[in-house]
DNA sequence: CGAATTGTTGAATATTCTCAACAGAGGTGG
DNA sequence: CCACCTCTGTTGAGAATATTCAACAATTCG
């Protein structure tokens, strides 16, 4: 087993070269690791192991007995629950640096799949328990997290419950636009366009909104037809002028 | 300002007679209060107040700066979110123990208002958030209550996207059988037959599942034609088997 | 008792879904 | 490199579900 043979490998890391790759980690200053002193981050880097997930491969199974916790370096991923007729919805998507896993509970509420490529540093779960236990401004940042994504859900639900096929599709692509990894260099000023990367097929979109496939495709030329966006690709889009998009979120007219 | 006369009152109680009252609180052992020792018990009692909150009166505006942190001691709390156009959804439910209120952020996500006559014991927001900094067993406890609120709100937003309106007005029922003070003498052995008590007017069911009035009133008709429940008044109903309404909530049929 | 509020029912309408056909993109093997 | 297949996305027509508008009934409150 992979996971096995890079943990042995990483066992072996001195402790100087363990600070040294947190450090250099792309979330080290984000997320949950952004409060962590020195002593901390080693604690937590001790028991951490790195993980690439390829596309579509399920990370957390729903009911299954939890196996880990992680940090989200890089890509997306979906968290999904089901009806036992089939019928499912995306209750939630992670972006860097969001912290993946259900805390004290013995089984997990909700099905995890890595929606594009997914870079992860995962926790082994007694391990991270002990260790949220132990240091409190570990558990204070997570408890922290865990309001802000129940604020997100609320909201998701308002969206689910009151908004038209319209504003629906026109609030995720805005959710892309600000939570997502914008497209280009970081640090350059914001162009007046934005372009947008889509990580979801119309499939997973439609299981976001709570709408079919058909809806969410005629939703999409609607806004390409209003000007509002252009489709580059299947996959990408762009948003001339973010305040339209975001009036087309907010009402459907 | 009666609250005003109440606290000054109160602060004039004796540390003995603060003990007791919680001693008799309906909620002690429930809730936020279940995990706090004698001393950190004490530290909340001393900040805190006895509030009744009469129907339909706002207790938490959305956007306010927070003034309270409350456990719901009797009585039903609704948290509302609205667009801005008035489109509005009940992004929440509170029944005793729950608590109410958003920690560490400086405004007020939602909207609280009182759904039923409320009783409540709240504290004011600076000394609450003290107490919690300083006492890990009640940050702990809010935490888990939070991460409950968080899976609760997601399995909602699987009904909200996925579920149609029969399937909605049976889930909201039997979400009322589960959590809902049961009617009668709670140690009586349950009787066949459930009596539920509605807190809410139709419309304020159909803002919960995302519904108008007129279909939930059609669906509860349906319901009740297909002998799932009795009206036995607008505000209140009886479930002949629950086994039944389990099976309306996840299969429209 | 009468007014106001809340809930029910019916008919027409609108939105979204379902089913179906087709188009484009991506991958595989000849 | 192209033909072929599969998968994903788009578009159209008809159907289903839920909404809107409207009238009326029941309940509550003063």
């Amino acid at each position: 087993m992979l996971l096995l043979e890079q943990r042995i490998k990483e066992k072996n890391l001195s402790l100087t070269e363990r600070a040294l790759r947190c450090d250099a980690c792309a979330i080290r200053h984000r997320g949950v690791c952004e409060v962590l002193d020195r002593e901390e981050l080693l604690a937590l880097n001790r028991i951490s192991a790195k993980k690439i997930v390829p596309k579509g491969q399920m990370i957390l199974g729903e009911g299954d007995a939890r196996t880990v916790f992680a940090n989200i370096i890089s890509g997306v991923v979906k968290l999904t629950k089901s009806l036992e007729d089939g019928r499912q919805h995306i209750i939630g998507l992670l972006f860097p640096p969001d912290f993946l896993g259900r805390a004290y509970r013995p089984d997990n509420p909700y099905f995890a799949e890595a929606a594009t490529e997914v870079e992860l540093c995962i926790f082994p779960t007694s391990g991270f328990e002990r260790i949220l236990r132990a240091h409190p401004a570990l558990e204070h940042r997570l408890f922290e997290l865990t309001l802000s994504e129940l604020d997100a859900s609320r909201e998701w639900m308002l969206l689910l419950a009151r908004k038209t096929a319209a504003e629906k599709v026109a609030s995720f692509l805005l959710m892309l636009a600000k939570r997502a990894p914008a497209l280009g260099c970081p640090h350059m000023p914001k162009p007046q366009t934005i372009r947008i990367e889509l990580p979801l097929s119309r499939a997973e979109i439609a299981d976001c909104l709570g709408l079919t496939i058909e809806t969410v495709s005629r939703q999409m030329t609607r806004l390409k037809t209003a000007k509002i966006i252009e489709l580059l690709d299947y996959r990408e889009i762009a948003v001339p002028d973010l305040a339209k998009l975001e009036r087309a979120a907010q009402s459907a007219h």
